[in-house]
RNA sequence: GGAGAGAUGGCAGAGUGGACGAUUGCGUCGGUCUUGAAAACCGUUGAGCCCUCACGGGUUCCGGGGGUUCGAAUCCCCCUCUCUCCGCCA
């Protein structure tokens, strides 16, 4: 949710909004009602002012003077039953409008749409493609299976197997070992959530035909931790000195994947079901910008402790998802596609969701709004298949990373099945 | 799943239609006393929004949403959650 006075006091604020593709008309639409509703709060509350002085009055008054004061008050009761039914009128108009005014884009951010984004850093080689693409070798070593998986759940579900539940799990053990080095609290979330939880994490109206629903109990599978670690701290007020507070997520995280036919439909890579590693924090506004920092140097850590190759990209203001006011997307090079795809992402989302949620923090200047931040620590099913291409050997093996060995006691995957 | 009880400020816990944003206790913060501390005593102590340069004023909030009434923490309806007992279960 939008910050209307800022909105209205501040052309900067304004304009980094328009920057994120909202129509300056709209814009201008919100600024309108919000200026009716204030109008017409004042004069509401004035009107109840009166009524509530005229009841009290009622209370104090001589039995033989009441009859005369309950008309007189009845009288300001329907007048300040019209000035109610406008006032919420105009409300529920102001809210409509303000709710899709994105979160404006961070100076640091490149206007424009998908492509403008701007490169950060690039880190490794971008090796040729191997013998087999990540879903092929899956097959070949018995890793994965999705034919079967077809058979019993539909298409873009795949049994994991055998050493690749090995990799999965050390890929968690790492992961935590990462950022709990960083103080995040490792939390196990629920992965069924209310309607209203939805809506507060942001993800309802707009991402509604992603989410499955479980229409018998009124619950959503969760697409990621983040809408329940968004919803751990609502309408509550943290300790100023407890901040930063940090949360690893972990959690499957179910996506219906509407509107990707055809896309991305070998091994893992895009599936209706993963389980992932999320980083989520709560902070004081004067550190979120540093703390994204942290999330970024965090997932690059990761990253590179797996030796994949990547690249960190600042993505452009009109790709941001509406929350988000900056944010990073961290690519791996899929040598089978010869570019670099998602793996992780962070973002600052301001106060924009803290807002929605009334999550705040104590200060000694009284209390303000907590900023959030969420980051990708590991994509497990992702982060499997980059493992299986790029370290990938002649010899049809895959090359187990050092940093995993510790966590699963393999160093080679593949040996009996390529020999 | 069945039956019952309940949800009030940071916590505990009063309050069943009119001076209640709410008795009291604990906790908080400030002060008196003390070499210092404790104890004791005195005082202080919720949040959101609107108006105002400010001082200040208004309004809303007693789990959430609706209703009755001139007036609701209090009465009515719906929802959510918690506790106790029974059943079931990893």
């Amino acid at each position: 949710m939008i910050d209307l006075r800022r909105l209205r006091d501040e052309e900067g604020y304004r304009q980094a909004a328009i920057a994120k593709g909202i129509d300056a008309a709209h814009i201008d639409r919100v600024l309108k009602l919000d200026e009716a509703a204030r109008k017409s709060r004042t004069e509401t509350e004035a009107l109840r002012a009166e009524s509530n002085v005229a009841s009290k009055d009622i209370g104090r008054a001589a039995p033989e003077e009441r009859e005369a004061k309950i008309a007189a008050a009845g009288e300001l009761k329907q007048r300040l039953g019209a000035a109610e039914a406008e006032l919420s009128t105009v409300e529920d108009e102001l809210n409509g409008a303000a709710l899709v005014v994105p979160n404006p884009a961070h100076e640091s951010v490149p206007i424009g749409d998908e492509d403008d984004y701007r490169v950060e850093t690039v880190v490794g080689e971008q090796i040729p493609a191997p013998a087999l693409d990540h879903g092929a070798i899956g097959e070949k070593l018995g890793l994965v299976d999705t034919e079967r998986a077809v058979r019993m759940s539909g298409s873009r579900f795949a049994y994991v197997m055998g050493d690749a539940v090995r990799l999965q799990f050390a890929l968690v053990q790492y992961a935590l070992a990462k950022v709990s080095a960083h103080g995040f609290i490792p939390v196990v979330t629920p992965v069924l959530v209310r309607e209203e939880m939805m809506e507060l994490a942001g993800f309802f109206p707009t991402d509604r035909n992603q989410v499955y629903a479980l229409e018998a109990d009124e619950l959503y599978l969760i697409g990621t931790s983040e809408v329940a670690l968004a919803g751990m701290h609502r309408g509550e007020r943290l300790e100023g000195d407890q901040l930063p507070v940090r949360y690893a997520g972990y959690s499957s995280c179910f996506r219906r994947e509407a509107g990707t036919y055809g896309k991305d439909t070998t091994g893992l890579f895009r599936v209706h079901q993963f389980d992932k590693v999320e980083m989520f924090v709560y902070c004081h506004p004067d550190r979120s910008w540093e703390e994204l920092e942290l999330l970024r140097e965090i997932q690059e850590d990761i990253v590179s402790g797996l030796e994949l190759p990547y690249r960190v990209i600042t993505v452009a203001s009109g790709d941001l998802g509406a929350p988000a006011a900056k944010k990073y997307d961290l690519e791996v090079w899929l040598p089978s596609e010869q570019r670099y795809r998602e793996v992780t992402s962070c973002s600052n989302y301001t106060d924009f969701s803290a807002r929605r949620m009334n999550t705040r923090i104590k200060t000694d200047d009284g209390n303000v709004l907590a900023h959030t931040l969420n980051g990708t620590a590991c994509a497990i099913g992702r982060t499997l298949l980059y493992i299986f291409e790029n370290h990938q050997q002649g010899d049809g093996t895959i090359n187990v990373p050092e940093a995993l060995r510790p966590y699963c006691g393999l160093d080679v995957i593949g040996a009996a099945e390529a020999s």
